[in-house]
DNA sequence: CCACATGTTTCATC
DNA sequence: TGATGAAACATGTG
């Protein structure tokens, strides 16, 4: 944990009455992470005791009797897993995934519209989870190795495993366009839109190359900048989260930094051609027309 | 009203 | 059968 972000924590649990939000508009894995080190020190030791669905929308949980595997449960830990947060209960874990617009909230937010589940402590907190397009879900999973079996995600890219030798084997087996594969978390487990578009740029990739052809240069390339994005990302806090309030609301942001997404019709901060936005895989795509080439220039 | 935004699941098609 | 890609999901915004 850098010290910035111990700096964050402590600031902001000196300012606990602020109003306070743990989520993005867009999460990927370093808000995800985020979100997940935010909340660890708050709810680890909690023992769950009540679960409401304000709202009466029971699929939030994938199956309505989940609500009732984890009452009465310990939270043992606060994990994460691509871009799952996973609750370790001493029965089992507990995941959730924020999808496009969920939010974890530590306060009872001032209007319960959108709030679908609301799980209650024995100390007297609770956690809510709003989410306005109803996309998140709570899944109970009995063991980590059942939850794995059903998600089947791909290597975690800030972990030793993620080598360039890993991506390139699983290059090779792919013939999807570069974009589809780095989106599908059974390759590469926590990557979104927005550092799809970020390490293609960066390492001067057309979205609509074909995985299995890129040349060692071009795998290398997105290999360490996959890793040194996400991790400067991480390092800011992620891109999005003008949405966590603080006092002064200046948290650090890697939105800043960002260098093709959301820059449609703006220079390329390395040949000053304008961006330009297209689809690729369903996908509002930012690329370079000059850096990024299905054939290299 | 239509287009568009997001991530995953589901379904169709090769 | 497995891989790939497009529609569907829900809701808000421009």
């Amino acid at each position: 944990v850098s010290t910035s972000f111990k700096c964050l924590i402590s600031r902001y649990c000196k300012n606990s009455n602020i109003f306070l939000l743990l989520g993005t508009i867009m999460p990927e894995l370093p808000e995800v992470e985020t979100v997940c080190r935010v909340l660890r020190p708050k709810v680890v030791g909690c023992k769950i005791v009540g679960v409401d669905f304000p709202n009466n929308y029971t699929s939030v949980f994938k199956f309505s009797s989940e609500a009732e595997c984890i009452l009465g449960s310990l939270i043992q830990a606060v994990e994460r897993r691509g871009k799952h947060i996973l609750f370790h209960l001493d029965q089992g874990i507990l995941s959730c995934h924020l999808r496009m617009t969920g939010r974890l909230l530590l306060q009872e937010p001032l209007s319960l519209k959108h709030v679908s589940l609301k799980i209650s402590f024995e100390n007297g907190k609770a956690l809510w989870f709003q989410d306005i397009r109803k996309f998140g879900r709570f899944v109970w999973h009995a063991t980590l190795e059942a939850f794995e079996k059903v998600t089947q995600l791909g290597v975690e890219p800030l972990s030793k495993a993620w080598t360039k030798e890993c991506l390139e084997s699983l290059l090779k087996k792919s013939s999807a366009r570069i974009k589809g594969f780095l989106l599908d978390q059974k390759n590469i487990a926590g990557l979104g839109n927005i550092y799809v578009d970020e390490a293609l740029w960066f390492a001067g990739i057309h979205p609509l190359t074909v995985s299995s052809t890129l040349n060692h240069q071009q795998v290398v390339l997105l290999q360490t900048g996959i890793k040194d994005i996400l991790s400067e990302s991480l390092a800011r806090h992620g891109t999005t989260f003008l949405s966590f309030y603080f006092d002064d609301g200046k948290a650090g942001s890697y939105k800043e930094m960002l260098k093709v997404f959301g820059r449609t019709g703006q220079p390329c901060l390395r040949c000053e051609t304008p961006i330009i936005k297209i689809r690729v895989c369903q996908r509002g795509t930012h690329v370079c027309p000059c850096c990024q080439k299905v054939t290299p220039c």
